[in-house]
This record gives structure tokens, C-alpha cells and sequence, in this order.
DNA sequence: CTAACATATCAATATTTTTTGATCAAAATG
DNA sequence: CATTTTGATCAAAAAATATTGATATGTTAG
């Protein structure tokens, strides 16, 4: 144990977060949270440029949140339940234990 | 309702996930989980360049997931569970409804 | 087969974020 | 008061991300 940075957990976490910071994907996710639908819909949707959301599509891909299925010519992106389970989790791991939730008194700090 | 981008929790969910999107503020977020903590503390726990730490801790702050407390010339940080919470509550809006679960079936899309 | 379409990928650019080092202000200490 | 200590802030450089436009690939339609 020790090495300061880096919990196993803390990149996973990082990139979960990470993929979610975005404005764009966090619009697409809401319009994913009713069932799956094609890029070109999500793009008409977003009034975005196709490359762009390709590439904030791969993102949310990348990091677990969505899955992909090809359709003929079609790409229909839908959510992953368990990769936002995962980013869920993750968020709940921030929470201080209950115990912990007071002050820890100071007068111990930088003696 | 409509203009396509931006639901407006998604702004804030957008900064939240951002502040925690990083492996050095999730490390100080895990450290703060038992107790408050003084900048030097963090300083040496995460072997951190002190302007490097204060900008992070800043970005943090700013996102409303930690407090400080200023008593003589140190500064003691800690969790803001609000904040902490405001985050999980956007985790959890992430969550499909599960009536959605299901794939809606295509044919409907791109005709 | 050829043309049109849906989507991914790539390279160049633009934008944002992070890091670093320096400086500054407010305590405390002698 | 002069010095030291803690921590914030700022400007410049570095690194990471995002946007754009072009091109490539597979698929269906004619």
C-alpha cells in the first residue's frame, strides 16, 4: 500500500467522470435513457456535425456507457446499464463514511 | 421545452462530473473522506506542487464538493456533502427508466 | 455496376485544462 | 519590525480535448 495518487478505483472512476463532463454527451445519454436510436436521429436531435458526434459517441463507447448495434447502414447507440451503474457506484464511493462527516479537530495539522 | 442541447441540469451536472473527472481531485476527495484536512497535509500526502494543489482544490471548491475553513495561517478543506450528494443525484438522473430498458425496435428511424 | 447514404476515422486547427514557477498577502514567530 | 510560513493567484508553457473538413468503408437502391 501507500503510493499517494492512483487508487486502483480512482482511474476508472476519472474516465467514467470524465465522459460525462460534457454537455454533448450528457445530452446524448438523455436521449438514449428512452431506448436506443440511430446516429442520424441523435444528430438531427443535437443539430450536430456528424463527426463530431461520432467522436462523442466513442467517447461514451469508450468508457462503457453505451453499446452499439449495426443495422444494415444503420448504428444504433442505446445505454449501458452497466457502465452507469458503474459511473453510479463510483459516485456513491465519494461519499464520506458516516462517521467521518465531523470536523476532525486541527491543532495535528503541519506541527 | 425543445431547443435540442442543454437541459438545464445538464450545465450543472456538466461541471460537476468535470470536478471529478481527475485522478489528483478524486485522490484529494478520497483523502478528505475522513476528516478535514490542511492544504500541507494534502501537500505532502500527495506529493503535489503547492500551486498545483491549490489549483485543484480550487476547482473543487468551485464545484461546490468541498468547504474550507481558514483558522490562523492554514487552511482546513472538506468534504461539502451537498455537493457530494448534488453529485449522485446526476449520476442517478443518468439511469434509464426501466420501462425503457428494452430496445425499441428500429424500422422507425432515418426513413 | 453506380450512385447515394450512414457512419467512422484522420489530420489540422482551435479551445480548454493542467502544470510550473514567480510573486503576493496574511499570519505567526522571534 | 524582519523573517518565515501557509496558501492563493497570475502568467507562460505544456498537454489534453474538441471541432472541422476531408476522405474512407460498407450498405442499400436504382
Amino acid at each position: 500500500m501507500s503510493s499517494a495518487v492512483a487508487v486502483p478505483h480512482t482511474t476508472t472512476a476519472a474516465r467514467l467522470f470524465h465522459a460525462v463532463s460534457d454537455e454533448t454527451r450528457l445530452a446524448l445519454i438523455h436521449m438514449l435513457r428512452d431506448g436506443e436510436r440511430c446516429v442520424c436521429e441523435l444528430q438531427d436531435a443535437l443539430g450536430a456535425a456528424q463527426s463530431r458526434l461520432s467522436f462523442h459517441l466513442r467517447v461514451l463507447k469508450d468508457a462503457g456507457l453505451l453499446s452499439d448495434r449495426k443495422e444494415g447502414r444503420w448504428v444504433y447507440y442505446s445505454l449501458n446499464a452497466d457502465g452507469i451503474a458503474e459511473l453510479e457506484e463510483a459516485a456513491v464511493r465519494l461519499k464520506p463514511p458516516r462517521r467521518a462527516l465531523r470536523v476532525r479537530h486541527a491543532s495535528d495539522c503541519c506541527d
